[in-house]
DNA sequence: TCAACGTATGAATAGGTGTTCATATATTGG
DNA sequence: CCAATATATGAACACCTATTCATACGTTGA
C-alpha cells in the first residue's frame, strides 16, 4: 500500500483554481474501504494469466491439471493464482478423490470480464 | 511480461483427466493480444489512486493542481497517473492558458467502475 | 522578454507481483 | 499401510510499479 499523503491545513502544494470544485468533488469520492475493494477486484483482472484462468472456468469447471493444461501454465503457478482467486472468492472448488474441481464464483466477474472485452474489442477497431 | 511456458509435444506435465475438454476450452479462449489489452485497461483500474482520480474525472472536468488536491496525491504523482490514462486513452486533455483540464474519455470505464463497485458493495454485504 | 506559475518528466527507490523449484499435504489403489 | 498421484505452498528471484525529488517545459502577465 503506497503511502497516502496528508495534508491538514492546506490540502495541496499549489493555490487551488476553484476550492469549491475540489470540496464537492472529494465528498462524493467513494470512500477508503471500498476503493481498495475495488481495486483488488481489478487487480485479479489485470493479468492475461488470470483472465486466461477466469475466461476458462467461466466455460467450464475444470480440474486443476486440466486448467493448467489449458491455460498453458505450470501447475504450480496455476495453483498459485487460483489461491489469489479464492482468497477473492472469485471462484469456488470442489473435491472429487484426488481431483480439485474449480469454477467461477462470482457472476459479476463473468459480466466485468465481458464488459471489458467489448471496450477492447471497440478501442481495437479504432 | 512473465516468461509464457511452451509444451509443444505434452501439453501439460501431468496427465489430462479430460483431454476432450481441455482442448475445447483452450479453443475458445481470447487471443493474446485483446486478452493483453484488456489486461492493461483493468490493470488502470487496480489502484485505488488512479481509481479516486478516474472517479473524480467521471464527476467533473478538473486542472491537474485540483484535481491532485481532490485525491490528496502530490502534484507530481498525479502527473505521472494521468499520463498512464492518456496512454490508455482513458482520459483527455485541453489546455487553458497554464491550466490543463482534464475529462474522461471513456463511457467504458465509467460503466466498468460502476460495475465493479456494485459488486464491490454485494459482496460487503454479505 | 523575463519572472512566475502550472504541468510534465527522468531518475532513484521501496515495495509489490508472478514465476520457478523444491517440497509438503491429501487422497486412493493395491 | 504404502506408493503413487493431484494439488498446495514456501522461498527465492526477476520484473514491474508508484511514489518522491529535482528539474525541465510551456504559458502568461508585467
Amino acid at each position: 500500500m503506497p503511502v497516502l499523503e496528508t495534508r491538514d491545513t492546506d490540502i495541496c502544494d499549489v493555490p487551488l483554481v476553484d476550492p469549491e470544485r475540489v470540496r464537492r468533488v472529494a465528498a462524493r469520492l467513494t470512500d477508503e474501504v471500498t476503493t481498495s475493494l475495488l481495486a483488488d477486484t481489478f487487480a485479479a483482472l489485470s493479468d492475461t494469466t488470470r483472465l486466461r484462468i477466469i475466461e476458462a472456468l467461466s466455460l467450464e469447471e475444470m480440474c486443476v491439471c486440466d486448467l493448467s493444461a489449458a491455460v498453458r501454465l505450470s501447475q504450480s503457478a496455476t495453483s498459485h493464482q487460483l489461491r489469489v482467486l479464492r482468497n477473492l472468492r472469485l471462484v469456488k472448488h470442489r473435491r472429487a478423490g484426488r481431483l480439485v474441481y474449480y469454477s467461477l464464483d462470482d457472476d459479476h466477474i463473468r459480466g466485468l470480464f465481458a464488459q471489458g472485452l467489448e471496450h477492447v474489442r471497440e478501442d481495437i477497431r479504432r
